[in-house]
DNA sequence: TGAATGAGTGGCTGTTCACTCACTATTTTG
DNA sequence: CAAAATAGTGAGTGAACAGCCACTCATTCA
């Protein structure tokens, strides 16, 4: 046994600082948080950071992949365990385990930040390309839904985005109310609620 | 007639400011575009801009607001001049009136930076916030339609903001063909092409 | 054990940017 | 026309930040 190692391996750094990565990124996104920020929050220094990473765009870039990476282990994870395995069944499944993934808001502001970030960035705009292409595809063939469904599979999840970025599941107001009924929040109905 | 007059009045050029902030924050979100940009745009120095506006949060909570002005104004236009007049053929309308105008980019992506911005800049998620707000009452009130079709009619709108900035409409792949299916975008489909 | 490699850091640098201020030029008003 | 008010700018300031480099300390292996 290593465990009176005091270096890690840069492997097990990396894996570290991509998982710091998304959770400060996810506060500010890519050109508010620095890369001080990230390093502080995994423990090490700015300049290792910018070693195991080579650019800031990288270091997002790749808690980006890692964000998309845990959502497509989460909707495999679901569809696997469905208990209707009918398409639609299996469809709803996942739309159930997406709302509860991004209960913890990261995943769901880095994607929003993401967005934003993406012009100005191109490595990132191909990272969010690939990434909803790889959950398309993947959605598509799993389940055998129509394609309108996995359409708005999706527009409901980027409504979903807007309505937790502007809070709107707590606010009490006729038009909040109308445009958060029905859809599933991890914060707003405890889980075994019925749905619809 | 004043046709000799040099300078502009400061509420002219508040006006021309916040035009030029819509039209460059778009291309970049809060924190790339610099106010030298926005004032370069305007065609007067950096200094006047924040004379004019204090901050730059301000700034940008401006341009936001008269984005929300501009779709709002689109929609009322569309409402009222809709052939079918019923609930849904109103909706409908607007949503045609929302393709045509995003078609120049601005208005979408602005929205996409203005989300992203919204928690670090409390004061752009208020606007945020406030500009759905109203959106959402008045599609509500104007066309009288159930609920869940306005938030449908939302839903579609964010995914098409996000396939907008992927440029999915350009994508020749299975994914992209199935999330843009029926989709309408104004580069995409020549005006007047059925809809559905 | 000692040389070679890998982990990790402190401090610097050049640049960029929001915001300030003292100032000039123009327009209006009495 | 004088003076008050308004439009507009140039030059600067201080802070923040990405990326770089020379360096130290730990680990491995021959």
């Amino acid at each position: 046994m290593k465990s009176d190692r005091v270096l890690s391996t840069a492997d097990e750094r990396r894996a570290k600082v991509v998982s710091s990565a998304v959770a400060t990124f996810a506060q500010g996104g890519f050109h508010a948080v620095t890369i001080a920020d990230v390093a502080k929050h995994a423990g090490i220094s700015p300049a290792y950071v910018l070693k195991l990473f080579t650019s800031k765009t990288q270091l997002f870039t790749a808690a980006l992949e890692e964000c998309y990476r845990r959502i497509m282990a989460e909707f495999k994870r679901a569809g696997d365990s469905a208990e209707d395995a009918s398409p639609t069944g299996v469809l709803d499944a996942m739309g159930e385990a997406y709302a509860d993934l991004i209960g913890d808001r990261d995943l769901l502001m880095l994607q929003v930040h993401a967005q934003s970030a993406a012009t100005v960035e191109p490595l990132i705009g191909e990272a969010v390309r690939g990434g909803i292409a790889a959950l398309t595809d993947y959605l598509a063939s799993r389940t055998r839904v129509e394609g309108w469904r996995i359409q708005q599979f999706l527009a409901v999840g980027q409504l979903c985005h807007l309505l937790t970025t502007i809070d709107a599941f707590d606010v009490d107001a006729p038009w909040a109310k109308l445009l958060t009924e029905g859809i599933r929040h991890a914060d707003a109905r405890p889980s075994g609620s019925p749905a619809d």
